[in-house]
DNA sequence: GGACGTCACTTGTCATGACAAGTGTCAAGC
DNA sequence: GCTTGACACTTGTCATGACAAGTGACGTCC
């Protein structure tokens, strides 16, 4: 026989809540009773109310603003903003998708080394000498932020004659990459993963919104060519577009 | 002048921790100080502690099992699991992709109507009757389990005369589709959010890891068809790939 | 009328204390 | 040798209390 044990208190709290957010009881954008107020209706003390708002916190259900109360989240997944990062090519030449992004500061240019996982996405070892580049750029309409990283192995960088320097803009570096006599190819992995605290402040991520990460690797003739990550939070707002397509009469690759 | 004010114990105890970490002196799986030797360490108390690991764990960074104590998180971001979805089709008949994934039990069937993501999605409004139904697969290598559900708005079932049963498996849903005459296409959406705790427990899912939520909306001649959503964790296992390509010499869509 | 200070109300932070409950060890008992 | 129970240690839960700090309304003063 299974027993049954009564869910803890603040589990209970966050339940009630939870339920009386979908129900429409508190819709979208109002303001939940206070902390004192649900001490006082649910007869717990402020504990209890404080770690069943937190619950419903990273949940991302519900945002706390000091001084003036808890308030329910908007809906989530709206599709407002779409990240289509379909590389296109016209005349020739390479177009930079996505016009409504904008870089606010200057490219951060540095020197890196392969990691566990930039590393073998190349097609190289871990720990392999390499340009790296990171942008922030924001989405004009809506405000939203991405963090940009492109990584150019040193090998890349000589054969395409591109110099030391990684920091130009995105169709520049595929024409140049193209005009050495590459015929791009590209590949993208998805994930998500909770921002660190400096990605939350970086892109001023609201609580509870994880972190969109998408790896597009480049190839060329010889094999993979440079990678890039884009980093944006999935708050009300993100909903990317990833990848279209149609179905191949090919056997599976 | 900006007034610069210590930051909050917690905070400052999370960040020593994540060093820590970080830094290697607490390797991945291996097993943190308990909380009161935190206490003593550190000369605050024992909910200031709490809150630190919380804050771990919400990133996470850390898991913690009771009587046991606090285990630093393997490496996130590993590829291990790649949840491939390219629809393929030979000798005219399509193929389930992931042959790896099985079913465990069997799938739920429903009326359901379109909300607000899934009706404008379909080309339909919200409110419309469709059929649902869902599935719950896991990836037997690895165990890590996905939801994946199906909306087959009525006027499709009729169309491809799929009568009321939409709990067919994919391959055949496709074929269905078009020996209706469909030529099929198809489109993909990517977001990622917190899981609800339902969501938690069925996917089994450990703290600190986001949902993946992948829309694929595949349409026919005369627009979409169905709606696929397919929802993984992306714990330290889930590294789904998404979308290959190449650069297209057309204009931007 | 406008600027300003006060005050009530809100959440943020931190300490102390207590008991419940899961885990693993180890010694006693069979 | 094996089982079993006690025990120490761990995290989970909850209460009480206190002060800090941000917000907004309201009244006062110029």
């Amino acid at each position: 026989m299974d027993l049954v044990r009564p869910a803890a208190l603040y589990r209970q709290l966050a339940t009630a809540i939870r339920g009386d957010i979908e129900s429409g009881e508190y819709p979208p954008g109002s303001l939940l009773p206070s902390e004192s107020a649900l001490t006082e209706r649910y007869g717990v003390s402020r504990p209890t109310v404080r770690q069943a708002l937190a619950a419903l916190r990273t949940e991302g259900l519900v945002t706390v603003q000091r001084g003036r109360g808890s308030f329910v989240r908007a809906a989530q997944n709206a599709p407002a903003v779409t990240l289509d990062r379909t590389i296109t090519r016209s005349a020739g030449r390479y177009a930079d998708p996505g016009t409504e992004w904008s870089q606010d500061e200057e490219p951060t240019a540095y020197r890196t080394t392969t990691d566990a996982i930039t590393g073998p996405a190349l097609g190289m070892n871990e720990g392999e000498a390499a340009f790296g580049c990171d942008r922030l750029i924001t989405h004009r309409p809506t405000g939203t932020r991405a963090m940009v990283r492109t990584i150019v192995p040193f090998a890349t960088a000589a054969g395409a004659e591109l110099g030391n320097d990684p920091t130009r803009p995105q169709p520049e570096l595929y024409a140049a990459l193209e005009a050495a006599g590459h015929r791009l190819t590209w590949h993208e992995t998805v994930t998500a993963r909770t921002p660190t605290p400096d990605e939350t402040t970086a892109l001023r991520l609201p609580e509870g919104t994880p972190l969109l990460v998408v790896h597009r690797v480049t190839a060329g003739t010889a094999g993979p060519l440079i990678l890039e990550e884009t980093r944006v939070g999935t708050a009300a707002v993100a909903y990317p577009i990833v990848a279209k397509g149609r179905a191949k009469a090919t056997a599976r690759e």
